[in-house]
DNA sequence: TAAAAATACTCCATAGGTATTTTAT
DNA sequence: ATAAAATACCTATGGAGTATTTTTA
């Protein structure tokens, strides 16, 4: 029983007749005759009675014919969703996103990406860097966007956007004010920073090495999971940082948290990245996902740090 | 996309590979993979990810896996469904019945039927004998019960059972207790008949002809469409009727109705009948129906006025 | 006589297999 | 080195057709 003879023998029921039936579906009149004998034979009943001029269905086919009716159309409805599916006008795309693409870049864009299709729903996952390359890794998400990237054959990085790394402090700091600082100098202040995973930490750590310093130099007084955590710290006056300018952007507005100039480091760049999985295959909405952004990052609209 | 694709790629979907699959399916890996790869191109999208040792499904074939799940399990239902209806486990039986097997003969025996048969639902429609073979010949009906037969080769007749007619008249008529009465001492009297439909009439009339008189002969004072209506009429002293033994009993046995002997007529024999249209297969359910009421009623148990 | 389905047949696509190669762990 | 899937190749079933016969209204 496959829905090639169900379909044929629905159309004779349906017709109630073997050549009306024929003639519907492009076939030939012993074609559609075979599949109904073969149908037949593998039920081991008669499932219509043929009357000469008509055609019309034992109990036997009018018991299949209710039975199996939602199951035809039930394959439509398949055929059709996996059209929807490779149009990208139905799904879903998991994201894995780190914090400040997740907090401060994919949310713009993501109002945008669902007027485009307004069918596809998205998750985005919000940890930070270490985190968005393992679930990346693993395959659990099809598409992540951190701040740090490594060298992992499994992993393809594609920068999409940098931003500066600015160094934070409360504005009731003694040096707020200074035209610059040195980090010598700050070696006693209390410092608070992210977490080890966090692509922001990494990049400073990074940083910090190629000027000969080390952070367990410095007096760090809290690790704290997220970007606004450290900003409410540094807010509450509990140490300085160094944090993404995109994320310190209404704070630096509103003159809430005081930005300073690093002497030893003028320009503090960092990227950030679109990374997949190389060994598995790209959903049709996550190409397109993929296009958008950069096009949108690269060419189009640079972002808000730059147009400051 | 067939249901046989479809059921190889969901057991590489739950084994997460393809040899697996192939030995739970008993087919060969080769022939999994062929199935795979048309149903990728049937789609145009890869559906697994062939990563070494692991088969993990893509976002499509997630997509697809969810989608046609349920139609794979409708398939087993179907199947299953159809395997009950060929086991007599489920199904309806139609059967349209003129009103003295209706009423009289059919409701007995179809609480043995029930217990043999629970999961078959019957439905039995009651009319007069010549709405019955309408209906058969039709094919709206699957079994027919009737109390007269017709010539005609798109029906098959066979006996059931039999019954006597009886002259049946009020208590009170003045010829109530007689010996017997002879047809001509009632040519006066007011009668009451069923419809010419009705199998009863057919034979009475039937009988009539044999011994050289004719229904319109009568007095006839009324047309009835069912016999418990003739037998109201005749309670109420409306006239004499010819009525089944079968119908009369509990009223002649409480001494509500007379049952009086006809001198012309001595054994007013009239038979009952099932018919199915020859045209037409019959289901399983239908058969075995039939078999069980032949053997019930020609063999086992006759009918009560027999017993009597 | 005409319409409908069955039968007889031919052809080719494909589901099935085995043997082997390629790929990735 | 080994396990897994792909590839190559062969066979046979069965789905498709055309031409014709049978059946029945």
């Amino acid at each position: 029983m496959d829905l090639k003879q169900l379909n044929v023998f629905r159309c004779v029921y349906e017709e109630r007749s073997f050549s009306k039936a024929a003639e519907r579906l492009g076939l030939s009149q012993p074609t559609v005759s075979g599949h109904i004998k073969a149908l037949e034979l593998s039920f081991g009943v008669p499932l219509l009675d043929r009357l000469g001029r008509k055609t019309l269905p034992t109990r036997a086919g009018e018991f299949l014919y209710r039975h199996s009716r939602p199951m035809l159309d039930m394959r439509r409805v398949v055929v059709e969703s996996m059209g929807r599916f490779l149009d990208r006008l139905e799904g879903e795309l998991q994201i894995a996103a780190s914090t400040i693409p997740g907090e401060y870049i994919l949310p713009r864009f993501l109002g945008e990406f669902h007027q485009s299709y307004p069918g596809i729903r998205i998750r985005l996952e919000i940890s930070d860097s270490r985190a968005v390359l393992r679930e990346v890794r693993a395959g659990h998400v099809e598409l992540g966007v951190a701040g740090a990237r490594v060298t992992d054959r499994d992993l393809e990085f594609q920068t999409i956007t940098s931003d500066r790394l600015v160094l934070a402090a409360s504005t009731s700091v003694s040096w707020a004010n200074a035209a610059a600082v040195s980090l010598v100098d700050l070696l006693k202040e209390p410092l608070v920073i992210r977490e080890p995973g966090s692509g922001t930490r990494m990049v400073m750590e990074r940083k910090l090495a190629e000027i000969g310093h080390r952070v367990d130099e410095f007096n760090v007084v809290a690790e704290l999971g997220s970007t606004t955590a450290i900003k409410e710290a540094i807010k509450a006056g509990v140490g300085w940082s160094i944090v993404s300018a995109l994320a310190l952007e209404s704070e630096a507005a509103r003159g809430t948290i005081a930005e300073i100039p690093i002497r030893e480091l003028e320009h503090l760049e960092r990227s950030f990245y679109t990374v997949v999985n190389t060994r598995r295959s790209r959903s049709p909405i996550c190409e397109t996902f993929l296009e958008m952004l950069t096009a949108e990052l690269a060419a189009g609209a640079p972002v808000p740090s730059d147009q400051k």
